[in-house]
DNA sequence: ATTAATGTTCAGAA
DNA sequence: TTTCTGAACATTAA
């Protein structure tokens, strides 16, 4: 399921080969199934970025950002099954939508002339936007400080403001944007913080511990290209496989022994209808 | 053959 | 106000 590190590993996959670049066509895939969830019209989103170039590839929290030199911007919101693909996609079936690129030749090799966007359970939603829409849709009222760039006064200032439970709040976008609910139990893993722990009990050093283990997880992840599931869905632009699934320490890993202590087994509980994963000699509910 | 489970986000209820 | 629940969806495992 795409979070902040297979969105990263696909924005840094699409970008050599869109930035720069001007669009031809982009239009929805005539799918199988339903449509994707597009704003607004699929026409006008056509029309608007007919012959646009695509000057900049971003990422923001779990959304991929495709600015336009017009100053409107797509955003495409992955959920849990989409790909963003410069490749032949896993099948055909599950083509979304699709962005003709006009085609160039670099150091002799010709570069992919197609986006694509794949979404296998097709919860995944584009918008076009313009730059005022965008300060809306993606300002600080619906999105918190993207994982990454979240500093120790962040996590200061923001956590004490719920009394969820913490693995709750790191799913909450508003709070903090970009976790989801894979790397949230790895994060509190390496932080040694047990997943229920109310947000607004954590203490400092607490709090500087899930500081710098969001830091390293992420990062890492980043390295690895992200995680790929037994269900195979993630794929990088290229459709490869991930591999920070090799390196999880917990997340659905039941009734294998911790990496830490190598003592405890770990155990999956349920939070806000969600698998959590955790070590309960490492994650201890009091200290 | 049904049913549950998967996990992100939003709308609407508690 | 804050927190919780269910629905959207396709596919697989039980």
């Amino acid at each position: 399921m795409p979070e902040l590190p297979e969105v990263e590993t696909m924005v840094r996959g699409i970008r050599p080969h869109v930035e720069g670049r001007r669009i031809i066509k982009a239009a929805r895939c005539r799918c199988a199934y339903r449509p994707i969830d597009v704003t607004p019209s699929a026409r006008s989103i056509g029309q608007r970025s007919k012959g646009q170039l695509i000057t900049r590839v971003k990422r923001l929290a779990k959304r991929i950002i495709l600015e336009l030199e017009s100053g409107d911007a797509f955003v495409i919101e992955p959920r849990m099954t989409g790909l963003m693909l410069v490749s032949d996609p896993p099948d055909r079936t599950h083509l979304r939508f699709e962005w003709q690129l006009e085609e160039r030749v670099e150091k002799g090799e010709r570069n992919t002339e197609t986006l694509l966007f794949w979404d296998r359970r097709g919860l995944g939603t584009l918008r076009l936007y313009s730059q005022q829409e965008m300060a809306e849709a993606l300002g600080p009222s619906k999105l918190g400080p993207d994982a990454l760039s979240m500093t120790l006064d962040d996590w200061r200032g923001r956590l004490p403001g719920t009394q969820r439970a913490v693995k709750v709040a790191l799913l909450d976008q508003k709070l903090v944007a970009g976790i989801g609910n894979l790397y949230a139990s790895e994060i509190l893993h390496l932080a040694r913080i047990h997943p229920g722990h109310p947000s607004d009990r954590l203490k400092v050093p607490h709090l500087k511990r899930l500081h710098a283990a969001t830091q390293q997880v992420l990062q890492t992840a980043i390295r690895y290209e992200g995680s790929t599931l037994a269900d195979g869905t993630y794929r990088n632009a290229l459709n490869q496989n991930g591999s920070y699934q090799n390196e999880h320490r917990v997340y659905a890993r039941a009734d294998e022994p911790c990496p830490t202590c190598g003592k405890s087994t770990i155990v999956r509980i349920v939070q806000a209808q969600r698998s959590t994963f955790y070590c309960q000699r490492c994650q201890p509910e009091k200290w």
